[in-house]
DNA sequence: CTGAAAGCGCTAACAT
DNA sequence: ATGTTAGCGCTTTCAG
């Protein structure tokens, strides 16, 4: 049907061998076969099968992406910058989703490593074991992104989401803060989240403080249901001076309840939110949070996918690498 | 290296030919084979190489994905439609981001192409003659998503952005507004923004009306971006009473603007925005926009491309679908 | 119900 | 500088 490196061979008057050397540029060929060569290959309207290329090196520049989620910002954007390197070498991803399952994540996995990719990028430390152990037996390179609180399969780019929930309740209890609401997602399934939490509430205690409210909102987080949920934990009876939410989406969501309602920021409720995207610079109020780094992870990431060139038999050992996380103080705490 | 069918031939003592049948479940097997087959294929960690079945078939499982962008929500809700249906077949995504630049898209498409993809999902009607002579000589099923005005090159689900833009005038217009303005971005490089905003424009020549002040910002559109503009806009000496944004996120920044500077909506500066996101709902003031059915469009996108199933030689003839959008008229206009 | 043969398109290795 | 051979792992086709 389409042609092949053959129909070329057969077009330019050279042997198969001569054209793929010509179409990567590989080897010695003379200047007039490369121009006749180009031109067939022109004409015949050539398009070169990569599945054919890949199943004799044994291994294709496609590169698996396995990610919680594509309706939070965080995940397009660790996206974006696993595909702005991949690309610059000519490696595609290609991905699926896990909704924050790790059964989903088993299958995915086994499912991706199919396509015998160069390596793999997966989201968090935790998997199940078949995962872990797939994903050694292939062979293929592994990468971890978003956390280090863990033991990485073998290689990780991410931040500590601990570290991450002690810095902020530090900063909120040394403003004054003693009353405390949690708004997060999810229902415990993003353990990134519950471990900023878990950090955030170890310290809170140990302060002496208090954690009097907590809601988990069903469904994806997003502004609305922070807002909705901001507005519910500061009606009831245990209403806290300030809250902590699991990211900025949510939090936004709760400064427009704020502003809507007239309720008083910081003195009258604290927020702190979490990740640092961009549009919180546009909100009339400046939420304070923690800013990560999520483009760099990405790119980090792609990039050691790709300089791992020499299949070296000794395996790098596992190494974390932790690209650090930095608070913001706003106007909210 | 990785256990192939015929090392799990020799471990279950079958031929290799029975233990294809018996993992793609085809054919006639007994029991007994079968079992002893699945048991090999357990104990030595067997994992399909697609390479070689797409190579053998002529044709992959996975589908080509070009977006302009990963940076705007709107392209990544659309992934997740197209994403949400392929997995249900076990096809993945293999993508590529363009940066509205046709000439990257040309580049991107071939090197797509070369993974012999079932499909290939295009954004907008507007491709380089070489772009849709690629996907038209590839036989692969291609399907252009977002836009319905112009030619597609086979099928297309998108709504008329032409529509959305006179539908988007003439609802300003008859609430009174007469001197409008447009912030949109990426230099006139989207050109589906570009479609609505001519049109938007014709409506508000037509009816005696007039654009007084234009601004492009450089740069991915942001909320920060329509905050900025907004202020720079209303600052001018050519202060519309109107403003339409090329999209929400831009004209969520010019409802913080407004905000912040105690500037009465829609008194003293009315907007209108475009895609109808779902963070609209949890800003204190609820803004006029045109609600899309981004999912959808990923979603009928991605089981087009499924439902190929026999290649049929009659290629269906070009179709558009429309899927519509709907004005949702909110506080600010 | 099972097996043997052939070939998908490409490239490493070995000629010439 | 160019050509020949062999084989990557799988499945379609044809035989038993």
């Amino acid at each position: 049907m389409r042609p092949t490196m053959g129909d070329i061979a057969v077009e330019a008057g050279v042997s198969q061998m001569t054209v793929s050397r010509v179409i990567r540029g590989t080897g010695q060929t003379s200047v007039e076969v490369r121009e006749r060569v180009h031109d067939a290959a022109r004409k015949l309207g050539y398009v070169q099968n990569r599945l054919a290329t890949a199943l004799r090196d044994e291994s294709s520049t496609l590169v698996a992406v396995v990610l919680p989620t594509l309706r939070n910002r965080v995940f397009s954007e660790v996206l974006d910058g696993i595909n702005e390197v991949l690309s610059t070498g000519g490696y595609r991803p290609v991905f699926g989703v896990t909704e924050y399952s790790q059964e989903r994540e088993e299958e995915l996995v086994l499912d991706l490593l199919s396509w015998r990719p160069r390596g793999i990028i997966l989201s968090g430390l935790e998997h199940s074991d078949a995962t872990r152990a797939a994903v050694l037996a292939s062979g293929v390179q592994v990468v971890e992104v978003m956390d280090t609180d863990g033991d990485p399969i073998s290689a990780a780019f991410g931040l500590s989401q601990t570290q991450a929930g002690r810095t902020t309740a530090s900063h909120m209890i040394s403003k004054g803060y003693r009353r405390f609401g949690y708004i997060g997602s999810r229902d415990g399934k993003d353990l990134r989240a519950e471990k900023r939490f878990a950090a955030f509430r170890d310290v809170v205690r140990e302060s002496g403080a208090q954690i009097v409210n907590e809601i988990l909102v069903e469904g994806p987080s997003s502004m609305v249901a922070g807002r909705r949920s901001t507005a519910q934990m500061v009606a009831s009876a245990d209403r806290p001076d300030a809250i902590y939410f699991s990211n900025d989406d949510l939090a936004a969501g709760g400064i427009m309840h704020c502003l809507s309602e007239g309720i008083e920021i910081p003195s009258e409720l604290a927020l702190a939110g979490f990740n640092g995207l961009s549009f919180l610079e546009a909100l009339p109020i400046r939420l304070t949070t923690v800013e990560t780094p999520r483009l760099e992870m990405g790119r980090r990431a792609a990039a050691h996918v790709m300089q791992a060139s020499e299949p070296s038999e000794s395996l790098p050992s596992p190494s974390v690498i932790d690209l650090g996380f930095r608070l913001i103080p706003g106007e909210t705490c």
